[in-house]
RNA sequence: GCGGAUGUGGCGGAACUGGCAGACGCGCCAGACUUAGGAUCUGGUGGGAGACCGUGCAGGUUCGAUUCCUGUCAUCCGCACCA
């Protein structure tokens, strides 16, 4: 009889073997095929670790540990992305160095992770905050800011009234902060940003040529928001001036009986000595100015606006004046912040129309009334009432008079993107400090790339200042500094990078970690990028994973990285909720500590159960006794050492079953469907328990497919067995074709394609045997005349009855 | 509103290019072994007494539909006045 199944001293024992023999070290032998998975590295918060965690990293750890077996040399790095706000607040509020804290916290991390057996290779680690590391986030910024990428900004930005920083736009969700929840309001602060908009294009078409799951791709392009259209110049009636336009349905230009302009347009100002109502105008700029994001759109519903009085417009191709009026509807940041606009075919300008009793001209037919309700189906329709227009299709008539308008220079195709620049400053201390110096006689000088990197200085206190201002404003020491460029006296910027920066480029830097020449050779580069695998949460889909293929193009671009895209394929994961169906929470009370779990049940319980939870890319709710049941899994493949029998094959009943098995869970594994595979592997150990025996050949194939889940107990259980050797090292096994299919089958024998029996033949029958033997299992089941008879072979046998 | 996804037993979930719906696990029921079992093992387990009925709902295509098509409802997740 076997020793009970003590999951910790195992697990213990191999994690301490696998470290010594650095088991799963990447080697930089460049001969070898190479396999690139990456998992993203985690924030080292507080809390410690969460069952959330492991799901992804499991999974990948399994792909990593199968690739290693098929022989490729696999680089399955991990490190920590720890420069943050949380780290910062805990150590204003518990008086720590954030320095101290994050060390404290990957310490603990680290601990965690490792308890759960991953293949990590541990030499390769990063930090974000480590100058070693930073330095290269640092030299890159220069990069982007020599590159005219990396610029000033005076600008209202997104801040968060908590936090006392400035946000991105992606920090921004639903008008309040991301992290914190406070209320987000509109500052004006000049602010360092990174011009990802000259990218956008590049990051659509980069798309096309990479293996992500849909949905994020499906993001990404409605995020940069390509559309196109053209743009159209309106004279002001009796000026010499024109409020231009942006539409993507210029084909409707006769139907435009306004514009609106947004209230903040600069048109506005110029004329406001000749417009009448403009303390009217000026109110309603600052009710808008008030109101936040959020309120703006929710209260979307009902539009507001005012006429201007004074000024009119003068539609280009009729000659027809149209009125001006200022609406919040417009925005500013978007366009060119005025619009003509057109209430047949455009819902907002209908309502608004409505609203303030604006005519409506239909120049589109093919709808309803355009009184009731707009057209805006571009699909089917011809113009009307639109001159030379009428009578085309939407598509010609765009086409038609996008010609006309650049032919008269008074309005030219273009496209738009909603992707805005990426606003990279934070008011923050635990950051990379920003390399540039700020000179009155020579502006914004970057540091030279020799001084890199520029440290964090110590500080006394990290508190953020209600003015705005990073704590490293008050450290006079560091702030004066000399100008690079002339020597004369200059100031350093106190800001500091956000959180998006270190992990930008990590994946480059994992290649080739100690690199202090650059941030990584060109020989590691070529050889691990692009990153093979790459899997994340659906949360950074707009965030971090946008903004690390911006830096990964432009580091291409300037001959840096290899690739154009850093990652081949990308997959995302769902979440784990708490037992009820909920999101994981202290307040719901519904959190699950891994360490608990690995505590009572094992590593390799919970990786095996994560795994088996459900659809690798749907959100699951945790079970307890679904955890149990994993155990009993394992327990059940421990006791199969005491019915180990001779041969180093498979057994005749067992010879099809095992070839299905190593061909299903070899491919499961590959498409996320890691569930399924430890499923079928259920199936044949319940198959060797009734069999009351499993040949050694058997045992050995099954506990190599195992391994990548449960790599502790199939590791125990081998050196148990005698196999010889680690079942790390072992080759992974291939299946036969030929000896996947039984030669018999049972096929289904149904009349009217409802099953009435089943009949066992060779796969091979020809249509008359089966149908005869289909026929015969029928008996008499089978009544009336039969009009058609339908053998698939190997599925069905159906006959038709009346 | 736009975009994406998901609806299958008591529960988590399977089902290849249309071919025996409910694999596997949980739970439950019965039995065995036990002083005992919340341990382990064995058997059973969609509904219905039955012919039959069953993959959110209503149609359609097909010899045959969880799978394809049309419409519709519900839930979840993004984005949200982007002209």
């Amino acid at each position: 009889m076997a020793a009970p199944y003590n999951h910790r001293a195992l697990e213990e024992k191999w994690q301490k073997i696998w470290d010594e023999e650095k088991a799963f070290a990447a080697t930089d032998d460049y001969s070898k095929p190479k396999y690139y998975a990456l998992v993203e590295f985690p924030y080292p918060s507080g809390q410690g670790l969460h069952v959330g965690h492991p799901r992804p990293y499991t999974a990948l750890d399994i792909v990593a540990r199968k690739r290693r077996m098929q022989g490729y040399n696999v680089l399955y790095p991990m490190g920590w992305d720890a420069f943050g706000l949380p780290t910062e607040n805990y150590a204003i509020k518990n008086k720590i160095h954030p320095k101290v804290v994050t060390e404290n916290n990957v310490k603990r991390f680290k601990a965690q992770l490792h308890g759960l057996g991953y293949s990590f290779d541990w030499d390769r680690e990063v930090n974000t905050t480590d100058p070693g590391y930073y330095r290269w986030t640092q030299w890159i910024f220069l990069k982007l800011f020599k590159a005219g990428l990396a610029y000033k900004s005076e600008m209202p930005i997104n801040w968060c009234t908590s936090c006392k920083v400035g946000l991105a736009n992606e920090e921004v969700v639903n008008g309040v902060c991301e992290r914190c929840g406070s209320p987000v309001v509109r500052r004006v602060k000049s602010q360092w940003m990174l011009k990802i908009t000259d990218y956008a294009e590049k990051l659509l078409d980069g798309l096309n040529d990479v293996d992500y799951i849909e949905r994020v791709k499906v993001s990404q392009r409605n995020w940069i928001g390509k559309s196109q259209g053209a743009e159209v110049d309106f004279p002001i009636a009796g000026k010499d001036e024109k409020l231009t336009v942006y539409t993507t349905r210029p084909d409707t230009l006769f139907g435009a009986t306004y514009m609106v302009v947004s209230p903040e347009h600069p048109a506005l100002d110029k004329y406001k000595e000749e417009i009448g109502n403009w303390d009217e105008i000026l109110a309603y700029r600052e009710q808008a100015a008030r109101k936040s994001d959020f309120e703006r759109s929710e209260l979307a519903k009902e539009k507001t606006g005012v006429q201007v009085d004074g000024l009119t417009a003068i539609d280009p191709v009729n000659d027809k004046e149209i009125p001006i009026w200022v609406s919040d509807y417009v925005l500013m940041s978007y366009g060119t912040g005025a619009i003509m606009a057109v209430p047949a075919h455009d819902t907002r300008d209908w309502e608004f129309a409505k609203k303030f009793n604006l005519p409506i001209i239909e120049v589109v037919a093919g709808g309803e009334d355009v009184q009731k309700e707009a057209y805006t189906d571009v699909a089917t329709g011809k113009l009307v009432n639109s001159g030379f227009l009428d009578g085309l299709e939407v598509a010609e008539a765009k086409k038609k008079i996008i010609g006309f308008l650049e032919e008269k220079g008074i309005g030219r195709g273009k496209t738009n993107f909603k992707l805005r620049d990426w606003v990279f400053s934070r008011q923050r201390y635990w950051g990379e400090p920003i390399p540039i110096v700020h000179c009155e006689k020579c502006g914004y000088v970057p540091l030279p790339e020799d001084e890199l990197p520029l440290e964090l200085p110590e500080v006394d206190s990290y508190m953020p200042t209600d003015n705005g201002e990073s704590p490293l404003a008050a450290m006079e020491d560091w702030v004066n500094t000399s100008c690079p460029c002339c020597g004369g006296p200059a100031k350093r910027e106190t800001d500091t990078m956000p959180q998006w920066a270190g992990s930008s480029w990590y994946f480059l830097r994992y290649t080739d970690p100690k690199n202090d020449k650059a941030l990584a050779s060109r020989e590691a580069l070529e050889y691990w990028l692009p990153v093979d695998w790459y899997n994340g949460g659906m949360e950074h889909t707009t965030l971090h994973l946008l903004y690390s293929r911006f830096w990964h193009r432009f580091l291409y671009d300037q001959g840096v990285a290899p690739t154009p895209e850093p990652y081949q394929k990308r997959t995302s994961h769902g979440m784990i909720l708490g037992e009820n169906g909920e999101k994981m929470s202290k307040s719901r009370g519904n959190v699950v500590n891994p360490d608990d779990i690995v505590m009572d049940y094992g590593a390799d319980t919970l990786r095996t159960y994560e795994m088996f939870i459900g659809a690798f890319d749907l959100s699951a709710s945790w079970s307890e006794n679904g955890v149990k049941g994993c155990r009993r899994f394992l327990e059940r493949v421990w006791k199969l050492q005491d019915i180990l029998a001779d041969g180093d094959g498979y057994r005749a009943e067992f010879e099809t079953k095992m070839h299905q098995l190593i061909k299903k869970v070899s491919s499961d594994y590959e498409n996320l469907k890691y569930n399924t595979a430890i499923a079928a592997m259920m199936t044949i150990l319940n198959d060797f328990s009734k069999a009351g025996s499993i040949s050694r050949g058997e045992f050995r194939t099954f506990l190599i497919l195992l391994n990548p889940v449960a790599p502790h107990i199939t590791e125990e259980l081998w050196e148990i067995c005698g196999y010889g050797g680690r079942i790390y090292q072992q080759e992974w096994p291939r299946h036969d074709e030929a000896k996947t299919v039984e030669n018999t089958v049972e096929l289904a024998v149904q009349i009217n394609g409802k099953m009435r029996a089943t009949v066992k033949l060779p796969v091979d029958a020809q249509k008359d045997e089966a149908i005869a033997a289909g026929k015969a299992a029928l008996g008499d089941k089978l009544s009336g005349n039969v009009i058609k008879e339908i053998y698939v072979p190997g599925r069905i046998i159906n006959i038709v009855a009346k």
